[in-house]
RNA sequence: UGGCCUAUAGUGUAACGGUAGCACAUCAGAUUUUGGUUCUGCCUGUCGAGGUUCGAAUCCUUGUAGGCCAACCA
């Protein structure tokens, strides 16, 4: 029996929940603690945010409380509908439901209310300076910056103008509403951040109610105020802005939400700069949004990697507040321990060799029974039809083998999974001299289950009917690029895209039963890897995506 | 040349002043009707220099390296 002590030994905790269990046991937050997911519907959700989802959903799990979502929906010229329906599904698909679904949109009138309060205390001004004014004004790291020359003005005609600047009488980019805090102080976000600017656009949920809209600094911890969220979690980049939060909520007196921050995990292999992904796209280097080599949620999911396995794997990176790059060969290993446990085996040959056993009699042949999953005998058996024509693997045959190759070559035997011991006598070649078919004799006392040969072959290779297997396509994705981290590499990108990330197979011979195969549905073929149906399937052509392969000790052993 | 954040095996992450662990990766071996799975083992680490302390990855000083901040983006 595990005691608490033990467990609390084994359950190592990151900062945050170091953090939050302080809290929970000052009684800081009786009513629970509440994080909330806030991505602006400007795109879709791909891997980085996957691991804000499982943290901030994960804390909240962890410690009974809750987590909202919240579209971050402050900039109408960038955001749009179709990203707001994916991001939800993303979310729901990665296996976690909202307490509340919500949008900073809804809270622009409070927002607005608020920024009447802050002016009326004199904390804020409405600047008639253009970009580039305010831009200069600003100073540098190492200068202070110089007070507007509209800092001044009255609280009364602060009012009036961030009233009429509401109401649509000034030309887009002609003021803005400022805070009025401390233009040399050393932290830039303090130099009278800009709360509000004027644009004449329409929200995709507020539609032309608005002509003025907040600026995130002003948007982002009153919202989180204002859904009473105890832990605000955001990336490190927003540390110097949480000095602003704090001030926004001192100055309204509103419910004081608190801001964390960590380091945003990075995957090797890959990039996620919204501007990158999009070009991706555009340029025509990947299919889409969802191409299987992207690293959007949407994309993991049609290659066939599971939620639970995207969930275990940000619980594994941990988090923490230093840069990092995530080796892609942890979340691979991830999608693997699920996918052994839940796949169903079946055998596909990508690449086909045509075997005639010479000495089985022709016709249609046995039907072998054969183990759907070694990991879950609950899943039963499946019959597989066997004939005195199979296709095996190219690579199962080697005429002239290097040392350790101990699959078939001439005058070898190999078991041929689930069904018998074969022996290949004979190689015919093309003109080229490239073997096209092996005529081989099997050993009818060496059947899979009633095995009396004693034989032991030294390996067993996979195999499909020559008789009765189905054409599908199958494809086979590798890394996007060929460098670790293509976003810090003083080559463009683009040259970095890995020629080989996607090798179309047109014409693999699929064991039968594949054709019932569904999008969603997980399969291992046997030495092959996991693979999923995608849904450019049809009834008469299945189209399969490589998921991931097998740990493949051969290949590495070739070199 | 300002402010802030960070620095532990190849990678990621623990150790909360008291034996530097774990996972992945790598390598070696056992098992195996998947060169898969499973199991076992090996190798490798506290950025540097001072200081405090009986004792420092941990606290202090300083240096170095990396990151963030001068969008009417979030």
């Amino acid at each position: 029996m595990t005691t608490e002590i033990e467990k609390e030994k084994t359950e190592t905790s990151n900062f945050l929940e170091e953090i939050i269990e302080a809290h929970i046991a000052e009684g800081r937050y009786p009513g629970g603690i509440l994080t909330r997911f806030p991505p602006e519907p400007n795109g879709y959700l791909h891997v980085g945010h996957a691991t804000s989802i499982c943290l901030n959903f994960g804390l909240a799990q962890k410690y009974g409380g809750k987590c909202n979502l919240r579209y971050d929906d402050t900039n109408p010229v960038t955001e749009e509908t179709e990203y707001v329906d994916s991001i939800l599904a993303d979310v729901r698909w990665l296996g976690f439901e909202p307490a509340g679904i919500f949008y900073a949109s809804d809270y622009f009138q409070q927002l607005y209310d608020y920024a009447i309060d802050l002016i009326k205390k004199g904390h804020a001004y409405v600047d008639d300076s253009t970009a580039e004014e305010i831009a200069a004004m600003k100073g540098t790291p190492t200068e202070p910056g110089k007070d507007s020359p509209y800092r001044s003005r009255s609280v009364e005609e602060n009012l009036d103008l961030f009233q009429r600047m509401r109401a649509g009488e000034f030309a887009e980019g002609s003021k803005t509403l400022r805070a009025k805090i401390d233009m040399a102080s050393p932290n830039m976000i303090m130099r009278d951040p800009l709360l509000y600017r004027i644009k004449f656009a329409h929200h995709h949920r507020s539609g032309d109610d608005w002509c003025i809209y907040p600026m995130y600094d002003w948007a982002h911890g009153q919202s989180d105020s204002i859904e009473g969220i105890t832990h605000s979690i955001c990336t490190l980049e927003f540390v110097p802005h949480r000095e602003l939060y704090d001030w926004c909520i001192e100055k309204l007196g509103i419910w004081p939400s608190k801001q964390y921050e960590f380091a945003r995990r990075n995957l090797s292999y890959t990039v996620v700069s919204k501007r990158k992904l999009l070009k991706l796209v555009n340029e025509g280097h990947v299919a889409g949004w969802d191409d299987p080599r992207m690293p959007t949620i949407s994309a993991m999911r049609r290659r066939g990697y599971t939620a639970l396995a995207i969930r275990d794997w940000a619980k594994r990176i941990g988090i923490a507040k230093r840069e990092n790059l995530v080796d892609l060969s942890l979340l691979e290993f991830c999608v693997r321990e699920d996918l052994n446990r839940l796949a169903t085996r079946a055998m596909a040959v990508l690449d086909p060799l045509k075997v005639v056993i010479t000495n089985y009699p022709d016709g249609p042949g046995e039907l072998m029974e054969i183990e759907n999953n070694p990991e879950d005998p609950s899943a039963g058996s499946r019959k597989l039809p066997f004939s005195n024509q199979i296709w095996i693997e190219q690579e199962d045959f080697m005429e002239n083998p290097p040392p350790k190759f101990f699959r078939l070559s001439p005058g070898t035997m190999a078991r041929l999974k689930g069904a018998y011991i074969i022996q290949c006598d004979e190689v015919v070649k093309d003109a080229e001299g490239k073997p096209v078919e092996l005529r081989c004799t099997y050993f009818p006392d060496s059947r899979s289950g009633s095995d009396t040969s004693g034989l032991k072959p030294k390996t067993t290779i996979h195999w499909v009917c020559g008789r009765c297997s189905i054409p599908g396509e199958v494809r086979l994705y590798d890394r996007l690029f060929t460098v670790e981290d293509p976003a810090n590499d003083e080559r463009e990108f683009l040259e970095l895209i890995n020629p080989d990330s996607l090798k179309v197979v047109p014409n693999a011979m699929l064991e039968a039963s594949l054709a019932d195969g569904k999008v969603g549905d997980k399969f291992q073929f046997l030495r092959l890897g996991y693979f999923t149906p995608d849904p450019d399937s049809t009834p008469e052509r299945p189209v399969f995506n490589r998921t991931v392969t097998l740990k493949d000790a051969w290949a590495k052993a070739k070199g």
